[in-house]
Formats: structure tokens, C-alpha cells, sequence
DNA sequence: GAGATAGTTCAATCAAAAATGAACATCTCG
DNA sequence: CGAGATGTTCATTTTTGATTGAACTATCTC
């Protein structure tokens, strides 16, 4: 007795047990980083498959919309999570998932956290010069106090950059 | 000539400029790290008081909810950000920021960064029951690579954590 | 122990972020 | 060319998650 048939959807592979697993354990991750859950979803599909897949391979299997197909490779692209497989004879662009660890990190902290540390660094500056606008000499002391406390922490804060690189790094 | 005066509000002390710029840099802080703006508010205001602040004294001046800044502290004390300030002959509770980076580091590592790292150790485990139920002998041998590859890439990142404690501790 | 004071909880509201999908390029090759 | 195929953009919709605030519990004070 089949269940009525989604209406006229093509035909699609719905996900394996195995790929639904791996898909949504990227979700997580990426979420984790603070990434929209498409990025995980395609990395995650990609990471699991066995041969390169378009943006519409990725539409359709995931059940996702062009839109965030296309904005989510970007990401990726962007990333260096992603890279673009060689098919002769065929028009689409195919992509395989990247998955060498040191170069991911290194994506993700030029991209991700990179631009943060630097604005962090920015704004401390600006805060020295609010704290030397402090008339009262007892107060200046302790919010200078307190901003360079804050300096020394991003300073420690870009001092993990390369130890991760290190670690994550072969 | 005076603006209209806000209604029947009692009058609260504006943040000045100072305090106003640090709250914002631990509200960007806090949200890369992935909690809501308020945690940061709240740190942040804590953070370049001069006195211990009551749950109160945070409603005020920041101009949150009482649940906002109740469900607040409670996330801070959680990752040990926050202590109780001894006040003999007050009874509202005040608070001030903990400010020892390797005591916050722990409590953020305990409570956001290692239940996602051991999910995720759990979440492997099930993968490699799911590779195994596969029949096909080359597709098996391609996923237990990629979910061995998987294995690794957690087993690094937990070898990260104690590595930032270093780092960061002391 | 009655009334005030302090703090928590949680259903309802609101706002930020993500996803959609239609319109718009840009190719490709017959 | 020009007709299909491919991919991007972006205004709108949807979803998610944070915030509010009223009701409630617990605790002090006299």
C-alpha cells in the first residue's frame, strides 16, 4: 500500500542512514562555529561522498533551495573547505570536500576569527583613549587597569592562533 | 533647553562613553563565542564597575529585563565569570566579574566547548556502527576512511583544550 | 505571620538570521 | 545569433533564538 507520492517532485535519492548521520553531525559543528547549518549540511554531504557533486546534485539530494546552495558553496569556497573537481566532457562544476585538517583551520580563522581579533584590537585602542579622558585620577587608574588586563587577553587570544595551526597542522 | 524628560522613569545613570564601549566589546565577545548579547552586557558592565552590582543596579543602568539579567547571571555563574561580593548589612546580593582568564577559559571549556566535544565522540561511535552495515566491500572502505579521518579530527581537538589552558592560564 | 523585598520561571512577543525562490546575469554550443 | 542550461543575487518569508514581563516562590523584617 504506497503512501501517496510526493506530488511531481524528480525522483530523488533520499539521504542513507550513513549520510544523514554525517550530515547533520557537520550541521552541529558548523553551527558550533557559527555557521548557518546549509554550510554543514553541504560540507557534510560532500565529505561523505564517494564522487564529486554539483550545486544541483546538492539541491536536490539535500532538499535545499538553489539560493542556499549557491550561498553556502560560497562559504565554502570561501573556506577552502571545498574544491572544484576536474569532470572533462562535462559543463557543471563539481565539488569534492577538502579534508585536510591544517587547511580548513586555516580557512576558518582567516575568514572567521581573524577579522574579529583585529576589530578587538581596534576597539582596546579606542578604550586606552576613553580611559585618559577620566578626570578623576583613582577611577583612570583602575579602568586602565582593567583595559590593559583586556589587552593582555588579546594579545594571549592571537597567541593561539598558530599553536592551533600547530596542532590541527599534520 | 531641555529635552522632554522620559516620562515617569526613575532616574537612572546613562552609561558613560567608557562604559558604554567596553559593554559593547563583550557583547561582540560573548556572540562569537555564541551567547546571547545580554550574557555580555552584563559581564561587560561588571567588568569596569568599580563596585560589586546588584541584579538591580544591572536592570537600571542597562536597561534589560529582569529575567534578562536574572537568566544572565545565572549563565555566568555557571561558567564561574561572576562571584558574590561580600556586603555585610546589604541583603540583595552584588556581583562582580571574575577576571582571572584561566579560571573563565575552564568554565567556557566545561560548559560550551566539551558536552559538543563528547556529543560528538558519541555521534563517531554510531558512524562507524553505520559504516559497518554496509555491503558493498570499496563504499565500506571509503567511509571507514572518511569517519577514521573524522575520529582524528576530534581526537585534535580535544587535544587543543588543555593546550589552551596553558596558554591562557597563568 | 503579613507585608515588603528579592529573585526565578516561563509563556508570549519580538528581532535577527537563515532559507526560499523568482528575477536576473552568464555561459555554451548548435 | 538564440535557446537552453547553469549559477548568482536579493527582496520576501520563515525560522530560530533572545528578550520581555507578569505570575510565582522564597526570604527577610517588623
Amino acid at each position: 500500500m504506497p503512501e501517496l507520492e510526493e506530488s511531481d517532485a524528480a525522483p530523488v535519492a533520499e539521504l542513507t542512514d550513513l549520510e544523514r548521520q554525517v550530515v547533520d553531525f557537520f550541521v552541529d559543528g558548523v553551527r558550533v562555529l557559527g555557521m548557518p547549518g546549509s554550510v554543514g549540511e553541504i560540507y557534510g554531504l560532500l565529505f561523505i561522498s564517494r564522487e564529486p557533486l554539483s550545486l544541483d546534485d546538492l539541491v536536490r539530494r539535500l532538499g535545499i533551495s538553489k539560493g542556499s546552495a549557491s550561498q553556502g558553496l560560497r562559504t565554502l569556497r570561501g573556506l577552502g573547505a571545498v574544491k572544484e573537481a576536474e569532470m572533462p566532457g562535462v559543463r557543471r562544476v563539481h565539488y569534492e570536500a577538502a579534508v585536510d585538517l591544517k587547511r580548513l583551520a586555516g580557512g576558518f580563522i582567516r575568514e572567521q576569527v581573524r577579522p574579529h581579533l583585529d576589530s578587538g584590537q581596534l576597539k582596546v585602542g579606542r578604550l586606552f583613549e576613553a580611559v585618559a579622558a577620566e578626570d578623576d585620577r583613582e577611577a583612570r587608574e583602575f579602568y586602565d587597569e582593567r583595559v590593559a588586563k583586556l589587552e593582555g587577553w588579546m594579545k594571549r587570544a592571537r597567541m593561539m592562533l598558530p599553536l592551533m595551526q600547530k596542532v590541527l597542522g599534520q
